[in-house]
DNA sequence: CTAGAATCTAGAGTGCGATCTAGGTCAAGC
DNA sequence: GCTTGACCTAGATCGCACTCTAGATTCTAG
């Protein structure tokens, strides 16, 4: 393929499946159309790959697709709504905060059980009855 | 319901609806049998709810319901596999810290975007071509 | 006694995000 | 030319974790 690249190149860049990318592009998340060859092969280039590295970003980080659906349509529709997409991004990294706070909070708790486990398993492991709540 | 709680009780303590909560049993993710009364309610205690309470987190910390399913299992079968629960429990707590970390990185990403667009919103509204990535 | 709320079972349906299938078409190397 | 592998479309299927439906039963308040 002479200055793109195939469906089969952005997967290997981006960790994303050909299947994956053809459903992504049936949901309308690319940035622009994506062109084709006489053939009829999708032809990406770089960029792409870029925008879907941010996605994968984005993704990981729990922005539903049809979030991220609405910012590549933001994007899509050219320059003047940059208000909206800033709106759009610092709502999710607040909402990405807000995940990392609720996991620390849930890893203080299980690192807690984790100790009181470990102490119970360091002093007698001939155990006797202990179970973590119910006594019944 | 003379001593004990009834599934509108404990859905209500734990958040979790009457659905899931029969949905729990059948997938034998409780400590125990639940026991019923004559005309077949189902009869909690305070010591399933302290174990959904736990449930809940190690759910919202991402463990798969096949995981806590394991779990429970052990904790059913006995004291004896106590270090089973422990390795358990470090592997979950291992996996939530690298969670952890992998949404800090992604929030760092998204925070630069956001740097950048509120910079681009806040000098000259009247904006130019600038889009996150494709050129084209 | 009766009406209404809560509960019961078994099983179907939902939403998300892919992922795979079937039945082809296209292109590069021998 | 022909094989082989990558690619195409449309649509079916999957895994997870619920969530809801239907139709029956049980408990509670008036």
């Amino acid at each position: 393929m002479k200055g793109g690249l195939s469906i089969g190149d952005v997967a290997k860049a981006t960790g994303l499946g050909v299947h994956a990318l053809r459903f992504f592009e049936r949901e309308q998340l690319f940035l622009r159309p994506i062109p084709r060859t006489a053939g009829g092969r999708r032809v990406y280039e770089q960029a792409d790959v870029e925008w879907l590295l941010l996605c994968n970003r984005l993704r990981e980080s729990g922005m539903p697709i049809a979030t991220l659906k609405r910012f590549a349509k933001l994007v899509r529709s050219g320059p003047g709504n940059e208000e909206e997409r800033l709106a759009l991004l610092e709502e999710h990294e607040q909402a990405v905060r807000e995940k990392i706070a609720a996991l620390t909070a849930s890893l203080e708790i299980i690192h807690d059980k984790v100790v009181i486990y470990r102490k119970h398993v360091e002093e007698g492991t001939a155990a006797g009855v202990w179970a973590p709540t119910p006594s019944a």
